[in-house]
DNA sequence: GTAGACAAACTACATGTGTAGTCAAGGAGC
DNA sequence: GCTCCTTGACTACACATGTAGTTTGTCTAC
């Protein structure tokens, strides 16, 4: 198991987009995200370095490119930073996290089903284990 | 609608504690966070200080000594909080959201039940309006 | 082979954050 | 009233983050 490194907002931004699709050059990152975020490519190129640095992303030199791809999961990065919200807003509490949730946001009818079936699978997993 | 201010980890865990109790001199703040974290009385005020510029708690003098009291409440600054890491880490969706804390964290089977009557009650809801 | 283009590497810089020390001012004890 | 202690105010400093510019090295087209 990979530790998720800590991605910050903007870095966020950039794995999602390889995440999407990769290996990508950084050329192709910037101009994925260009209509998002009109980032430079100095910018970008920072980004990328950074999370290479993390060991977020890996390289493959391809002539004078780089390529980049995901070396940590986007589930479990999404992991980890949901535990430590979870911690941080809500002292680790999901009760209250998935109220205040529930309240705020919008979920259609479907959403709502799909929730309960998540819920009813949850509940007979319990209870089989 | 108080505009709830960015709040990093430090700072919340010093929120947290004002709105446990308050109103609170910096002294009992840091007493009252000593076992958690043991920071410095120095530490405990520079954060206190960040949040009354940010706004987030105010402070009365008395005497000598200074009161701080929340200015924002807690659940305003939890949805403000929960909003932007749902956009950051789920691209705003909830259902891939709340698809991987239930899959993660662990719910008591009361738990369950709850989420059941708060999905009832917004079903209910999204009908009438 | 030389010039130009492009990508990588390095540098930059303001602001935020975690963590704390030092200085200054005002009340408490003598 | 003077001294000491406490508390507030100011200063510090390393690292993260958002955002980007400059230098350098290499490939490509002539």
């Amino acid at each position: 198991m990979t530790q998720s490194p800590r991605i910050s907002d903007a870095e966020w931004t950039v794995m999602k987009e390889l995440w999407r699709r990769s290996p990508q050059t950084a050329q192709e990152v910037t101009a994925a995200l260009h209509v998002q975020t009109s980032w430079s490519p100095s910018t970008v190129k920072t980004l990328i370095n950074r999370l290479v640095g993390k060991g977020a992303l890996g390289s493959t030199k391809q002539g004078r490119e780089f390529l980049y791809s995901p070396k940590v999961s986007e589930s479990s990065c999404a992991r980890a930073e949901s535990h430590s919200f979870l911690q941080r807003v809500f002292g680790g509490s999901m009760r209250p996290m998935l109220a205040s949730f529930l309240e705020e946001e919008s979920l259609s009818p479907e959403d709502i089903q799909e929730l309960r079936r998540l819920l009813d699978h949850k509940e007979a997993e319990d209870r089989h284990v």
